[in-house]
DNA sequence: CTGTTAGCGCTTTCAC
DNA sequence: GTGAAAGCGCTAACAG
């Protein structure tokens, strides 16, 4: 079944069958409809892999994430398929597994199948292959990792302003003893992170003590280990921001090992809001970046793009917001000993449904 | 940069190069190498599409799943993606969304994409597009609900083992008021686990009761409901069984919300062993099914099946393990009075590491 | 082992 | 508004 077939029943040329299938140059309205009973009646759709080999553009996008199993990355990819489905936009999408060699094989397959456009929501990033996509004016997407210019958009969330409501949050708890459990160094939005935690708690005049900075994986086996230093140090911290909500889940489950209750004994606040902490136990404090938002602005940043050009690039700035659940409290009241603490918040605002 | 320019840069014919490329006949090594040099000077790969296009081949499966949201899938996916790689396949991943209708576009998607075999891995699913694909000779490959014949395999979970597995499981901790919530009556799979449920309970000479047998929707919401349901009941079971491990979640957050404690005065179990079921509190009891021999049974399904053939057709039948974690417990012991007061059970045992 | 050649099914000028 | 015809880049006989 091929579109000559059609256009012989149609009694056409298949230039005309083609014209209605890709609208792309007008046609009288009734050939148009004789060519779409024709095509009905001989179950007739276009092949693919034709029309892109001749028209030159593959119509899909490449979606580069780390890993489907990690769950902030499902959403992420079914939201953004939506909208390229409703543009009849395909997404092609390749898991780098945290691993920049892989993320060579991974532009290579993208390159072989011709995207029009790649979107890359990974964290981690290899210069060289921007350069190779970039050379061949493929328009570019980066979730925070980019600088935007000549074919590249940027996607920025503002991990400033959602460390800071964190720490208000935990500072109106009445806490002072706050660690923090950072992501990997090598990651640029980590570090973001981090560097918002200190200057966060500079600007309230708290003292940061060295040994409450410690590193995790942004996995939630770098959250236990993290999580059991923290609590091994002879004046552990009443409250805890981690770096994501795996490290978060990562430190929930080290502590409940050890039997230091959360929220009571402990406070703990994630980042990103994945749906797994609203079901943990006790659901986890966190900050929400939109996966719906991120996903809507990838896709237009490259539905929009022209190639090879720096028009209609931009930096596109996310929201943050504090999803307050119940791992967050105040802090134990002093029990008479040396580390004595001041604010006395009464009220568990936080336990409240919201 | 085509198939052309590197022939000539090679010295030989574009069908060498081809050759080279596909592996499809023998060449000499000299000038496989000669190919192979020129190739890279010219940073050429071959063009997916046009390869389609002649070889009538697209050398992509299509994958279907419900929802890459349920954390069921994501493992699923990446699994069977990562055989497909291994033989040079491409893998297209489609979404149902629980949704028949949605199915049928997704089946349109695969057709148009040419794909060289389905596996079908949702568990709702609509006989006449099966059809559709097997008239066109396009090998399938079913989970659980499918029959095999002519280009259709089908993968076998063996529910009947792992339900039983947890019924003795709860047994032995001493349960006698065993209640189960079962999935949509409307998926095979989870008329199965209830079956399977009843005969367990039948062989073992335990009176099932009536109301001990709720209903979810293999989802967290569906699990909270029903467990509440569960609670209501005059006198409550000790032990709940789940029909998958989503509703098991839901389950313990009911339980948890009504201060019930697990396992202490209930003990849950789950089924599937999702990543997540490991990092509840506590974590979950459950009958796991091996992602990664479904994936690659699926796979391999769909490699060695001869299109148009009903050689190579098969049942495979995944085995099920029992997974015993913290959340199954013996059951409360009984407080003396009737059904008034609530157990008092002191002694968390289940929270003790394992 | 290698070259020649005819398509695969569609899009896209370029005429009319 | 429509048709003719030239490819898109590759594979697959068929010769040699």
């Amino acid at each position: 079944m091929n579109i000559r077939q059609v256009a012989k029943a149609a009694g056409v040329s298949s230039a005309t069958v083609s014209r209605v299938f890709t609208r792309s140059a007008p046609v009288d309205p009734q050939t148009e409809h004789r060519v779409h009973k024709a095509a009905k009646q001989l179950g007739y759709f276009p092949n693919t892999y034709a029309r892109i080999l001749s028209s030159g553009k593959s119509y899909t996008y490449g979606l580069i994430i780390s890993d489907i199993t990690n769950p902030f990355f499902p959403d992420l990819v079914k939201l953004f398929e939506r909208h390229a489905l409703e543009y009849d936009y395909e997404t092609l999408v390749v898991d780098t597994d945290y691993d920049l060699k892989r993320m060579e094989q991974c532009v290579r397959r993208l390159l072989e199948h011709k995207v029009d456009g790649v979107a890359i929501m990974t964290s981690e990033m290899e210069p060289k292959l921007i350069q190779i996509l970039s050379r061949r004016d493929i328009p570019l997407v980066f979730l925070d990792t980019g600088k935007v210019g000549r074919n590249i958009s940027n996607i920025t969330i503002d991990y400033e302003h959602g460390i800071a409501l964190a720490i208000d949050h935990l500072l109106q708890l009445g806490h002072e003893r706050i660690a923090l459990i950072q992501g990997p160094p090598t990651l640029k939005s980590a570090v973001t992170r981090r560097n918002a935690f200190i200057s966060s708690l500079k600007r309230q005049n708290i003292t940061l003590r060295r040994e409450y900075i410690r590193t995790g994986n942004h996995g939630v086996d770098g959250g236990q280990a993290a999580m059991n230093e923290l609590l091994d140090l002879p004046s552990p911290p009443t409250a805890v921001m981690c770096s994501n909500d795996l490290t978060a889940i990562g430190a929930l489950d080290a502590a409940y090992t050890r039997g230091v209750q959360v929220p009571s004994e402990l406070s703990l606040i994630g980042f990103d809001d994945i749906q797994l902490s609203g079901l943990m136990q006790p659901p986890l404090t966190t900050i929400r970046v939109s996966r719906v938002e991120i996903a809507l602005r990838a896709f237009m940043a490259l539905y929009d793009a022209i190639p090879g050009s720096r028009k209609r690039t931009a930096n596109h700035i996310i929201a943050t917001e504090l999803i307050a659940r119940r791992s967050t409290a105040p802090p134990p009241k002093p029990s008479g000993e040396s580390q004595s603490t001041k604010h006395t918040v009464g009220v568990r605002s936080a336990q409240n449904k919201n």
